[in-house]
DNA sequence: ATCGTTACCGGGAACGATTGCGTAAAAAAA
DNA sequence: TTTTTTTACGCAATCGTTCCCGGTAACGAT
């Protein structure tokens, strides 16, 4: 089954003229007659004409497409930066081909090289938290594919990225466990390979260290897979438990741990805030409906979708290699809910 | 900035063969000596040679892409289903372009015309809310465009199509709020030209009906925008509240209408299942750790996502006109939780 | 009458890959 | 040795579009 699209050809066949010529007049060039013009933009018009943009993309050697790849699109963090990218991209002309890696090296990999072999004229990407080898990332970049990162970004190759104050958002969170009461807060975070990763887990030292309290290794647990595996969480969650230094609170680093701590915690009987205070990275517009309402770290995805984009095009569309590259820094946005009251704290309130 | 791709040439200049060789020993050709073939392919693999997809695209008239318009992709449901479209579609070698309507007929009928300008060799559809003509479907598919529907079909159009059973699904639904004791159960459901709104309204009416009781129109609210919109519930909400029938229940009919109704009621301070039962259509996977744990009817939509895509490449793939089509007919999971307890029946399970 | 200019338009190569057809050389059959 | 067949490869067209060259009128100036 085929459907058959207008030609230029077509046009020139049914009008008497050369295909130069009909293509000259649907772009306007100045060497052929306002009468002429006018015949073949109507006709055109009438018959519905588009010009192919596979043709097209082949005599210019650019698709007017971009890549996305991204661990999974079923993540409100990443279906909001999406939305960003594509709102840029659809304004610009260019359509967004999205990949999913489900945290596999391997998968992505092997979307890299479908999407290059499909010569998208540029990649914005997330990594997974499996991949260790930068090396296809890199000779890519290095052969001159434009290539902005975002969120998990790649700190060794050197090129554009969009990124939220990662050390901030969890100092913040953290500090706020502590002003809350809570003395020995836990944290679930995602492969220490991570950029987000490193830099919230540092946030998080830093704001324990900064408010006197010891940092504990054993409060420190981490999931391979950033939750997407129940189990692992599960496990995390029960090591923490069953260590000597009991958590009386956690601060999730990333969308699905928070969600699925909060999944375990209630699975085991726990009560939060009551038995433990839980806050931690979320975009899901659901948080606030939960039981309880969850204290959050926002990012503001949307935005960073957007930025991402235009500086991918910014990239695609330079004349010369770019080579001064800017790292785009964005802040959290902390939203105080029940999850993170403590129990004194709400008898207090209670009495006044 | 120009990302340079190895081609066909540079191995035929490089083996001082032509390129038509080159191009038979990459294909394998039984005219090709085994020696040429192994000079060849240990220089293209060398080399690092991968066909270029777009003059391929050219040649055989196809882009091996498929396009999807749903109106977000920031939703459970339809980002499952995009998940199970891209599983079959990038094992087929398809690469999938997601476009968004966000409920505009307007943005629809853009992406529609940006989607066959790009030579997408078909199409999966779930139609927007605001959607009243379907001439450009209607046209485009007798054009030959192969076109699956899903979820919101139109029914005037013959193609391939996918949904769950929505009256059944509707019917379970108010059917156990009736077997909980509700009496006034009211629905919030989408435009009535939908075809989901459709079914879903006469299956919720049906179980009304079928047990005795009456039907009131003014427990029928219909949000035009499907939930995207706050105000739209919030409206949909008060107008059930301050009519003389004040309802008992609610049956919301879409994703974002359950948890738009669970939202505005909790805002106004209501208690479900306490004041109000709440039960509605929902693929999100936090809604059983929401307050309450929400009643769903959750549809198969990786499922939904995966038939659509191969009934699609059926339709790509086949020599001849397809003029036999089918509908494939899914059914919803009823998962009962706490927002449909009613009172009475709480105090005596805990009697009990 | 000849030249230069302007205005219009067509031929054909190119983008990268495939493929029908033609053909030289080598191998097999006569 | 001659003829036939097979093997192995190149030429050129094709897909839809753009664009570099040309080319040809018409017209005014010389």
């Amino acid at each position: 089954m085929k459907f058959e699209a207008v030609t230029i050809k077509d046009i020139a066949k049914a009008l008497g003229l050369s295909t130069s010529t009909v293509s000259r007049a649907l772009r306007d060039s100045y060497e052929i007659s306002p009468e002429t013009k006018k015949l073949v933009l109507e006709y055109a018009e009438k018959i519905n004409y588009h010009p192919n943009p596979i043709a097209l993309s082949l005599k210019e050697r650019r698709s007017r497409s971009i890549g996305v790849i991204v661990c999974e699109i079923a993540n409100s963090f990443f279906s909001q930066t999406i939305n960003g990218i594509e709102s840029i991209a659809y304004n610009n002309g260019y359509n967004v081909i999205i990949a999913q890696s489900r945290e596999s090296a391997d998968r992505e990999l092997l979307n890299l090289q479908y999407l290059t072999s499909r010569s998208v004229d540029g990649l914005i990407i997330s990594v997974s938290t499996e991949t260790k080898d930068f090396g296809y990332f890199r000779e890519l970049h290095d052969r001159g594919m434009p290539i902005v990162f975002f969120d998990r970004i790649v700190d060794e190759i050197e090129t554009h990225k969009v990124i939220v104050d990662n050390f901030k958002g969890a100092y913040d969170a953290t500090t706020h466990l502590v002003r809350c009461g809570y003395k020995r807060i836990a944290t679930v975070c995602n492969a220490a390979v991570l950029s987000i990763a490193k830099e919230r887990l540092a946030g998080y030292k830093a704001a324990l260290t900064d408010n006197g309290i010891e940092v504990h290794d054993e409060l420190i647990k981490y999931c391979q897979h950033g939750g997407m595996i129940t189990a692992e969480v599960e496990e995390a969650i029960k090591e923490l438990f069953s260590s000597r230094q009991k958590p009386d609170a956690i601060f999730a680093s990333a969308d699905k741990l928070t969600t699925g701590c909060l999944r375990i915690l209630k699975a085991k009987g726990l009560s939060v805030p009551g038995d433990i205070g839980l806050i931690g990275f979320s975009n899901s517009d659901l948080t606030e409906l939960l039981d309880p309402p969850l204290s959050i770290i926002k990012q503001p995805a949307f935005e960073m979708g957007e930025i991402a984009t235009n500086l991918l095009l910014q990239l695609i569309e330079s004349k010369r290699p770019v080579t001064d590259f800017e790292t785009r820094v964005l802040t959290t946005e902390l939203l105080i809910r029940e999850s993170t009251k403590k129990q004194k704290q709400k008898a207090k309130e209670i009495a006044s």
